[in-house]
DNA sequence: CGCTGTCAAGAGCGGTGCTCTCTATTTTGT
DNA sequence: ACAAAATAGAGAGCACCGCTCTTGACAGCG
């Protein structure tokens, strides 16, 4: 256990990242359904058994494919907030890099929003990263006092509510909290009709209708 | 051609009924991905050759299934409203009826509202079934006067707004209608992240805040 | 009856995920 | 320095998939 490592394990690790490249471009070609590890080693000229030295199994590696794409998503989101300056503002940033991401990457948008993969369940360490677009988007709020929303709550979502206030660390009634999951529905809604083709026939395309959104979405939850 | 048909018509119409119901409980196990002719075959007791004599393709098969579940979740959406009374009872009974079809039928909702499937190109014959319950949601507004709401609505979107306004036949200015499409976007998007796992963790069961968003739109779009 | 169209059956092609064994090479412990 | 242990790739093989092609049995109808 050297800070240095072997020839063996840099060589490893290179692969490792080769493999997960060339079924990113496979997910692209043929979706997350027609991801094929024969393929992916045949294209990287190792013979297919061997690439199960580096993913025991498919679904290992759809795992890795989808812990990277909630990664990247959270970080697009993260990057496009300026951090300072008006808020309606940095919440439609927020709005439109996530959008950007998603259809720069619509497979692997397709990926992690799309159909859960029958017989496949996401493991915990998809959580964490699943949350940092969501994360970025209270951000905005935290420092400032909301427009108070006002409408009633009943009990249930009031308990639910409650606890998302504790865990988030901002100070905000329960009608704020779930306008808050409203709007966080209403980007990825709007996202997934988008790529998913639902906006044909209506709006299409649709990024006049997004960023009207993103913006109407600021006001309702009180920005 | 005639108006009763021959043994081996009506033989023919039951066999294809049942490949389909059978498809369908395959799909609510393996999902679209694992859909298998032969498995169907099989489970039916015919060769695996046989059943190319009623669906050509897997595709086709799944053409089938999807304009049949568009049309299931559309007459779910229809049944659920009861036509006469007030008129924010009938929207949510509208989006408590179209959620339950989804909940009662997940496979079948990520079938239409999931990820689309890879080199597979939904036919015109979708699109039709595909509307169905937004427009339950729209002939709910139809005999109203809508709350004026107001906003500014940038040129792009409201020559599409207004393109929809003759399509749809209502009487609504493009504030609205665009309210009515991020209302859609809302609808789905709840069900989606409620089907597809996204709540977890948040409000998990989603029912209270599901009911909520569904007022809270109804306020929004002006009923 | 015999023709025509429909049907199930079976073999076969090239693909899949995955496992097993065998061999070559690198790393590690003494 | 050298042998033992760990790791690498190669190849064969299993059971499955969608789909095609051919063959032989049967029903409907003139």
């Amino acid at each position: 256990m050297t800070a240095t490592r072997t020839a063996r394990e840099r060589a490893r690790a290179e692969l490792t990242q080769e493999i997960k490249d060339e079924a990113r471009r496979q997910l692209a070609e043929v979706g997350a359904h027609g991801l094929s590890l024969r393929a992916v080693a045949r294209e990287l000229g190792m013979v297919s058994s061997a690439i199960y030295r580096y993913f025991p199994s498919r679904d290992r590696l759809l795992t890795d494919l989808i812990v990277d794409a909630y990664n990247a998503i959270g970080e697009a989101a993260e990057k496009a907030d300026p951090g300072t300056g008006d808020l309606r503002e940095r919440w439609l940033a927020i709005w439109l890099g996530t959008r950007d991401w998603a259809r720069a990457h619509p497979h692997e948008y397709a990926l992690i929003y799309g159909s859960p993969i029958p017989g496949y369940a996401a493991p915990q360490e998809t959580v964490v990263p699943a949350s940092r677009v969501a994360l970025a988007l209270v951000k905005v709020l935290t420092h400032t006092e909301l427009r108070a929303v006002d409408g009633e709550v009943p009990p249930e979502l009031r308990a639910q509510a409650e606890a998302l206030t504790k865990v988030l660390g901002i100070i905000a009634g329960p009608e704020t909290v779930a306008r808050l999951l409203m709007a966080w529905t209403q980007l990825f809604g709007a996202i997934s009709f988008d790529l998913f083709g639902q906006y044909v026939g209506s709006v299409d395309p649709a990024d006049a209708f997004f960023a009207h959104s993103a913006k109407r979405m600021a006001e309702f939850v009180g920005l």
